[in-house]
DNA sequence: GTGAAAGCGCTAACAT
DNA sequence: ATGTTAGCGCTTTCAC
């Protein structure tokens, strides 16, 4: 069944035909009709391929997830599939690891599959106007963005939390129920990301709460993984440890880390407290329950979507940053009581 | 750059090119050898929409996922889309939820995307014959299967543990230890899935240990997730409880349920035992630590692209039972010391 | 071994 | 408002 086919049996020619499937005002109420019935009865679809072939492009977006492991991002890319789909849209998905250039996985994408633009899930902040030469379609950057200033903001859009102010913030929570001997456990900073920022927001916190740089402590992890981060702070935990509080870059690092520390004989929260970021769902059923700062995922990748497909149609890039919720659980300990 | 720029620059005929583009042995080594060389010089790729135009098919395929939130597919996903890429494929994925129907969204997306085939991740076990008759590409069944026999395994592939065994399996590893008194925790069986097998294995289980059925007892949540379990349990539990173990047939309804447990004052496993399926990563960092039958995701994603593009190109239908390993945490009490 | 030419199903001038 | 027609970039006969 063909365009040609419904022309036929609708008894006007493929243009019009062509019209009615494609929503233009020119043409009578009486041959629409009678075309729109002559489709559903014959449950007749358009060959995509002959579309994008002679449009030059196709009905496809990519997302290209960085950090494979991290669960933070399943209701991001349910959010963005949704909506995707609800605009006529293909998704193409790509999961690439953390030491993978997502730029240039974006960019052979783009030219394979012929995309009308991309979603970066999670990526680097530190693009360079060369790099992002090599990608000719608009792109937005969900949960980072190019915080260095590096590129043009009207080249690109993002969608993110504020993660210096909200790591920040999470000290500044820990910091308020006593704790001044905070540690940081973080990932490798090589891969220029969120991570670098959670961690200035996590020195300015010590520097405005007047604690020394060295009173402060940075427990580097190889990557964002669970099993990475309770590597680290299990290595660190051999040696003598007096923080009172961990501020952790996310929640499942968080989780590794408890894991460490009651390994190690440390209570939760009795001998040391916890805070992360991210607020995923299963946080708020380990014990102790985590304290946590809840990005709101759906929204994250709704408004990635708006973004791009507002762009695609000719708009101007934007950057969006929304608020996280505070999630008390029971890992801070109060130390003023 | 089109393939006939390359074979104007190359000074042979497009179907010269075209050849060399899809591998054909017909060519002389020296044409071939010019061919290439232009296109890696001018760095061309073919126009995908072109190809599967002529080709009236798509290099596409779907992938259902049911039960979005389920971070027990992520895994098999990453595995899928991987050897789906590796084999220069396009993965179309959609994820419904758990009340959606798998078959009708596979249909549609069949004849939107062109697919070739297509995988379902999770699903209901019994699909009728004319059910499937809406399918006309080739699919697998991933993590299930029609177990009910209600249709021709040379109509489909599928790649799954042996549900009832495991589930049989987890709650023997109880009874070894002592149990005797020990609860299921399922979701809504309306859902024909999973969840029926690993509840007759359950049965089965109990029956060959001469435990009357009403001695048993089935703990029914509305669906897979965590929160779901978590309600489930809490409910049960405000009324007198003397099961000494549960057995959950998912990690995630087992973390539910744990949270639960110790809401009500009971202690896992001092007080009440627990065991499950999927073994997912986080299971081993909680505490405390979830004892699990780890399903082979990575495996598991691997085969159901070997086998769908196996019938693709022309082979046989086949299913594939595949082991699991039994991951000992600390959520189980051995009873008998 | 190779090239010319006929489509694949659709969109978008262009003509009416 | 509507039909005719020329491609979009590729694969595939078919003739040489």
């Amino acid at each position: 069944m063909t365009i040609k086919d419904i022309a036929k049996l609708s008894g006007v020619g493929v243009s019009t035909v062509s019209r009615v499937l494609n929503d233009r005002p020119d043409v009578s109420e009486e041959s629409r009709r009678r075309v729109l019935s002559i489709i559903a009865e014959h449950n007749y679809l358009p060959n995509n391929s002959a579309r994008s072939l002679v449009r030059t492009k196709s009905d496809a977006i990519g997302l290209v997830v960085r950090g494979v492991q991290n669960p933070f991002y399943t209701g991001i890319i349910r959010a963005i599939e949704r909506d995707l789909d609800a605009a006529g849209c293909t998704m193409v998905m790509r999961q690439i690891g953390s030491c993978d250039d997502e730029i240039k996985c974006g960019a052979m994408m783009e030219r394979e599959k012929r995309l009308q633009g991309i979603i970066f899930l999670g990526g680097r902040s530190d693009y360079t106007p060369e790099e992002i030469a090599l990608l000719n379609v608009p792109f937005v950057c969900c949960s980072y963005t190019n915080s260095y200033g590096s590129l043009d903001p009207h080249k690109y859009s993002s969608v993110t939390i504020v993660d210096e102010q909200e790591a920040y913030r999470a000290v500044m929570e820990l910091a308020q129920k006593g704790h001044r001997r905070i540690a940081a456990l973080v990932a490798n900073p090589m891969d220029y990301s969120i991570c670098q920022l959670r961690c200035s927001g996590y020195s300015r916190a010590l520097r405005e709460l007047g604690i020394a740089p060295e009173e402060g402590e940075i427990i580097r992890a190889d990557d964002f993984t669970i099993e990475s981060a309770y590597r680290a702070v299990t290595e660190r935990l051999k040696k003598p440890a007096d923080f009172t509080a961990i501020f952790a870059i996310a929640d499942d690092m968080a989780i590794g880390a408890m894991r460490a520390l009651r390994e190690s004989g440390r209570s939760v929260p009795d001998d040391c407290s916890i805070i992360a970021i991210d607020g995923l769902t299963v946080s708020e059923y380990i014990y102790p329950m985590l304290t946590t700062l809840c990005q709101p995922t759906d929204e994250m990748g709704a408004r990635s979507v708006e973004l791009l497909l507002g762009v695609i149609q000719g708009g101007a890039h934007r950057h969006l940053t929304l608020p996280t919720t505070l999630r008390a659980g029971q890992s801070v300990r109060d130390l003023t009581k």
